[in-house]
DNA sequence: CCCTTAAATGAAAGGTATTCGTTTTCTCGC
DNA sequence: GCGAGAAAACGAATACCTTTCATTTAAGGG
């Protein structure tokens, strides 16, 4: 597996750009993080020899992040009223992300301008929107509101399960009923996905409502 | 400022935790990161010094979090109705985290079991709700829901603010037509503010509606 | 067939967190 | 008051990290 390639140009090319992202996705996976040096040595290669295929660190975690956001479901626009698309669309966007855990942080953290394929989701979800008759001019603010909460909750997974047991809290009486209580009412269903359907479907209530009052009083401050 | 110091203890103490914790968080602020470096050149010491009273770097960021979440205003609900107190204390938590925005991916990666007085913060909102007749096994997970919106929408708050401009995305007409008719129906108003606000009181009329539905049929599967 | 370009190595620069030994000073018990 | 030990600073050293550069080898187009 390490066998030492000699100086050189190879036979055949041993790296590319989607392998380097795919074994940085790897890593995140399995460690929650990677260097430069391990993502190298995990493709069997030199670090130098990443610089030939990508600009930097930077650009790798930003094809991670790429390779992530394209397993979001935007086709279900295509077969569903958007009503009915809405929560599958919110659903898969959480997985994706949530799948791979230490992502969502970097997709917060990295300024990166959203790459194409990005951009493609977006006009996807928002020409739902407005084919539906959506008002116009509430549509991104509307979308974002649900990605927040869509992104909030995939932090959410990030934390480990027991992040909010109040075990050794003694001074936190209603904190500890309120855990007990809910573990109880779950059973195996995870907190986490408890709190993002609740959170979901609460919000699709309200948006509802939002737009009802929007088409009757249009033109009102938001 | 720099006037070089002579080796060993100085005759009053140069540095404490408070003002390690002070200047990481100003240093964020500022540059959006920090090195334990940096953090020794701002303080005027060198790094190892650093060491006689924080563990490590680690350290420094979970005590930032703490002065971070620490403007959060739990008192509201002593002074309110849950129903009255849950959008001042939503709108103060995101603006806790908002104002040091990238504290925000800070607080989602760093896996450190919550402190003490994040505890007391969660005592006190659970609290409010169980007196205020919410079923308590279904409390944690509205408080979750709540705080993921809370938390996206700071995430939010971290991206430029022309990360969503499509200029230069010819293929997304939607995306450019929603764009300019949410840009001209806002003014002045942050379109993350506008996003925040609209997902919350959805959020709220939402909960309420989940609330009546729980409250009609007990036990029910969330 | 030659020349440019691509793709690897290996070395080196400059940055990072952290540890350790040394020095000085403060504090507490006697 | 003194002496022991802990506290708090410096400075040096370690073991990483990312990135750049020169060098070497191979591929491919005119």
């Amino acid at each position: 597996m390490t066998g030492r390639r000699r100086v050189g140009r190879p036979l055949t090319a041993v790296l590319s750009v989607d392998g380097i992202a795919a074994a940085g996705l790897e890593l995140l996976d399995e460690r929650g993080d990677f260097s430069m040096a391990e993502l190298a040595r995990a493709l069997d290669v030199q670090a130098s020899a990443l610089y030939n295929h990508v600009a930097g660190k930077d650009e790798v975690l930003a094809r991670v992040r790429e390779l992530v956001s394209d397993r979001i479901d935007v086709g279900v626009f295509d077969r569903l009223s958007l009503e009915e698309a809405l929560p599958v669309w919110a659903r898969s966007y959480r997985v994706a992300f949530a799948t791979h855990p230490v992502t969502v942080a970097l997709f917060a953290t990295l300024p990166v301008v959203r790459a194409d394929r990005t951009i493609a989701m977006y006009e996807r979800v928002i020409r739902a929107f407005a084919e539906s008759g959506w008002p116009e001019d509430d549509i991104l603010t509307t979308v974002v509101a649900l990605e927040s909460l869509i992104l909030g909750s995939a932090l959410d997974v990030v934390a480990p399960d027991d992040m909010l047991d109040p075990v050794g809290a003694d001074g936190a009486p209603a904190f500890t009923a309120a855990y007990a209580a809910q573990r109880a009412a779950l059973g195996e269903i995870r907190p986490a996905d408890a709190a993002f359907e609740a959170g979901l479907s609460a919000m699709l209530v309200g948006l509802r409502a939002r737009l009802a009052s929007l088409r009757g009083a249009p033109g009102a401050t938001p």
